[in-house]
RNA sequence: UGACCCAUAGUGUAAUGGUAACACUACGGUUUUUGGUACCGUCAUUCUAGGUUCGAGUCCUAGUGGGUCAACCA
């Protein structure tokens, strides 16, 4: 807790803190995260997520999960689950599941109040001739022909417009407040639309559905809720969310804009992110390359790396693009402390020990996670055959180069020292079996053979290898912001190598043990997780994020 | 011809008028039965110009650059 509050504050927090000072909320501190269920939820929400929970927890105030579901056209219930389990999953626990539409009936009330105070009239205008009369950025507006409608006329229509009396578009219920303003969101914005719709909690109950901007800020209110953290580009609504809590005369909660955090070679759009579903680009929302909350599950992140991840990247008021890179160390940080170690030869090639008895095999123990005191540990299989990865192998190494050669040693990890003497090639020059020499005084753990080895390489023993199919993931995109380009669509910008398959991967016997989602680090190469859809028959191994490899990077130069 | 928001290493954040800090990246090194991990080191005229002040990244003014605002979406 001390290390927690030598910590500086961020802006919002400054904020609060200045409001605690002056007394503004003397009774609690609540927030609320508000999603609207037409998607799944992204990176970008959780950071939204993150932030509204902290802050709760920091000012022991709570945090209202709340569905703003204001637009029946294109919300769902299945997309109200994924929401809640993606949370929950996240390790946050809301204090109230609430919906905008519970508040439908207070809401009419609301503006039948508004209308008797000649704050709200009903507008004949089609929408373009609202739009029209709505004037540009720098030209002001004009004001509509129904705006000093009677209050008995509004209140007529308004109740009409509430019994169906009238199709959709053809009235609006509009705030009186200033066609002339500078903010176009202060001339008389709209506050109802008749939509003859089924919403997914109403039901047929209602025609007439309230604007995010006769919703948002009331129902904030209505829960008590002291801040309202939203993205930047609601700042305009501010005036407009300050004015009806003063017509309304209701609780004031205070509106606080923050920039959403946006993360290199990801996109935190929902509606491009359902088109890439649609489209087939992915397989789902839960795609492992995509910037859901689900995809990056199924991909293996850790929520704890998330929401490390999400507190450390801080929030500010500026344009912002975080690296890949950032999330992904913290991705691995987690996994280096929670994923059991395992051998998987990506792309195997035989070698034979040529002086191991034949027909023997013997069981070698391995260390779970080396990281981990108590994470235990699993045998080995070891016999005259094993595959070797082909990388790992090299005619005509360059100097630097640690591993198996003609006429080099090398050590199988948990295993032997052993020594290539020759080797076979196909028709094409490829090399099909390797054959080595053993060192038996060299065994782990009891090695008193004096070979000094520099490199360690993994290995899968040849008959008790299980082959397993690994999802090669890389990023969606080649370009780190592929909704940024104008003129181009991030469509021309999709990884045509986002996803490479590999069958051809053998895996020690432990994997045969691992449950979807189980966390692991194929030793010297990646870590992976279990994908859902593994069978016994078959396991599917995602990539989640590549080892770090400085040798790789040397040879790049 | 408008209003509003923003500007600190490659990236993201901190410094709350008093020595520009932390993380990631990059680069160099030490350790290592994972070329992983861990550890050490290197990397900034705080957008510009004026002003206030003993002292400015921080306050003021102007400029420059970037962003947002004209859905019966949220």
């Amino acid at each position: 807790m001390s290390e927690e509050q030598n910590k500086s504050l961020n802006f919002v927090e400054q904020e609060i803190e200045t409001d605690i000072a002056n007394d503004r909320y003397p009774k609690h501190i609540h927030t609320r995260f508000p999603p609207e269920p037409n998607g799944f939820l992204h990176i970008g929400h959780a950071t939204a997520i993150c932030l509204n929970f902290a802050i709760a927890k920091k000012y022991n105030g709570k945090t209202n999960l709340r569905f703003d579901d204001t637009n029946p056209t294109t919300e769902k219930t299945d997309y109200v689950d994924a929401i809640k389990r993606d949370i929950a999953w996240l390790g946050f626990k809301w204090d109230n599941e609430l919906y905008a539409s519970d508040y439908f009936d207070t809401l009419y009330e609301y503006a039948v109040d508004l209308i008797k105070k000649g704050l709200a009239y009903v507008d004949d205008s089609t929408s373009e001739e609202i739009a029209e009369m709505k004037g540009t950025p720098t030209v002001p507006g004009k004001d509509s022909p129904y705006r000093e409608r009677s209050i008995e006329e509004n209140l007529d229509l308004f109740s009409r417009m509430k019994a169906g009396e009238f199709p959709d578009g053809s009235r609006t219920l509009r705030a009186k407040i200033d066609m002339q303003s500078d903010n176009m969101l202060m001339r008389d914005p709209l506050i109802y639309r008749i939509k003859h719709e089924h919403h997914h909690r109403t039901g047929d109950k209602w025609c007439l559905y309230p604007m995010y901007d006769f919703a948002h800020g009331q129902s904030d209110s209505l829960e008590k809720i002291t801040h309202s953290l939203c993205s930047l580009e609601f700042i305009h609504h501010r005036p407009v969310y300050e004015w009806f809590i003063e017509k309304l005369e209701i609780f004031p909660s205070r509106q606080i804009e923050f920039a959403r955090r946006n993360v290199a070679y990801m996109i935190t759009s929902k509606r491009k992110l359902l088109k890439l579903v649609e489209d087939g680009v992915v397989t789902g929302w839960d795609d492992p390359r995509m910037s859901t909350i689900s995809g990056l599950r199924r991909k293996g992140y850790p929520p704890a790396a998330i929401v490390k991840f999400c507190d450390s990247i801080g929030v500010a008021k500026r344009e912002n693009v975080v690296e890949l890179e950032m999330l992904e160390s913290f991705v691995r940080a987690e996994l280096n402390k929670i994923a059991n170690r395992i051998m998987i030869v990506s792309d195997p090639i035989k070698v034979t020990i040529t002086n191991y008895p034949e027909g023997e095999s013997e069981m070698l123990p391995a260390i779970n996670n080396p990281e981990e005191e108590n994470s235990g540990s699993h045998e080995i299989p070891f016999s005259k055959e094993i595959f070797i990865e082909r990388s790992d192998f090299m005619l005509d190494p360059p100097k630097k180069y640690f591993r198996l050669a003609p006429n080099k040693t090398v050590r199988l990890k948990y295993a032997y020292i052993i020594e290539a003497e020759s080797y076979e090639q196909d028709e094409n020059g490829n090399i099909i079996e390797v054959k080595c020499k053993y060192y038996p005084s060299s065994k782990s753990g009891s090695d008193n053979s004096g070979i000094k080895v520099k490199g360690v390489i993994h290995w899968v023993d040849a008959k008790a290898g299980v082959p397993v199919r690994l999802n090669e993931y890389d990023k969606l995109f080649t370009d780190p912001t592929p909704t940024s380009h104008e003129g181009k669509d991030y469509l021309e910008f999709v990884n045509p190598d986002s996803l490479i398959i590999n069958n051809k991967a053998l895996a020690e016997p432990y994997i045969k043990e691992a449950k979807p989602l189980d966390y692991f680090q194929s030793m010297r190469k990646a870590y992976y997780t279990v994908d859902q859809e593994s069978t016994d028959d078959l396991i599917i191994l995602n990539k989640t994020v590549g080892l770090k490899d400085s040798f790789k990077k040397k040879q790049q130069k």
